[in-house]
Formats: structure tokens, C-alpha cells, sequence
DNA sequence: GGGCTGACATTGA
DNA sequence: TTCAATGCCAGCC
């Protein structure tokens, strides 16, 4: 509270935290950790976050494959250089992709606000 | 220094 | 019910 506006500049650290706790075979959404964050709309800053995560690695290597839009589709999967990485990352999981599609998507979502608490 | 864009989500009409 | 507009933060021009 002390510093609002560091928690700002913490949104990305935070992003990656959420996404880092996401177990394998489990996906999350923007909005979920938007939400998590405090801001719900801010879903779009996450998906930026994740295009600033894909350039990270090693000890900051983000799981940004788990993290997908709430209709369950890859939408970044052209980020991860070839378009159907995410579909295998993903596949290698044990997560069923199909036609860039999370199948069973609500059994596999994974709400960081519900399992993650604060 | 100011404005636009971007891997989305939610609300209103 | 579906379509359109709005909101958020950070990076880039």
C-alpha cells in the first residue's frame, strides 16, 4: 500500500509469478490473472507481459503456453516461433489442442484467484 | 515529450 | 440475443 504505483511497476513481476504457479496440465487466462492482479480489464497488459516473458528465460522463463484467451485459443502461439510450439508444449502436457483449441478448456482452466490465494 | 499499438475482457445498447 | 465501444499498462515511434 505504501507504494501504489511500484505494485504497477510490479504488474509484469507479478504476471510471471501467477503463470509460474500454474501446474502442468492446467491453463489459465488473461482474464484470470488480470483479475488476480486487481484489474480485470487489465487483461490486455498481461497479454503484453507475455510478449515481454516469450523474450525472458532461464530463471525467468514464463509458461506463457499455458496462458491462453478464455475462448481457449493459442493466440500467441506465432510468438513462440513456430505456430504449432504452443500446440505441442501444450500437447506434452497432456493437454488435448485441437484446431488451435484447448479441448476441455473450463475442466482444465486454472484460476489463480481461487487455487492461489493472496 | 506526446500519441499509438498490442497475445484481452467486460459492459452497454 | 449479438455487435460495438471502452478500459487497462507497458513498450515503441
Amino acid at each position: 500500500m505504501k507504494d501504489v504505483n511500484e505494485r504497477y511497476r510490479n504488474f509484469f513481476q507479478d504476471v510471471y509469478e501467477v503463470v509460474r504457479q500454474v501446474p502442468p496440465g492446467r491453463v489459465t487466462t488473461y482474464g484470470a490473472i488480470a483479475h488476480y492482479l486487481g484489474s480485470r480489464q487489465g487483461a490486455r497488459t498481461v497479454g503484453w507481459a507475455m510478449q515481454a516473458a516469450h523474450t525472458l528465460r532461464g530463471d525467468e522463463f514464463v509458461p506463457c503456453h499455458r496462458v491462453i484467451n478464455r475462448l481457449g485459443q493459442l493466440t500467441g502461439k506465432q510468438f513462440f516461433g513456430s505456430p504449432t510450439a504452443m500446440q505441442q508444449a501444450l500437447e506434452a502436457e497432456g493437454i488435448v489442442v485441437q484446431d488451435d483449441q484447448v479441448q476441455n478448456f473450463p475442466q482444465l482452466f486454472w484460476d489463480p484467484s481461487a487455487e492461489l490465494q493472496p
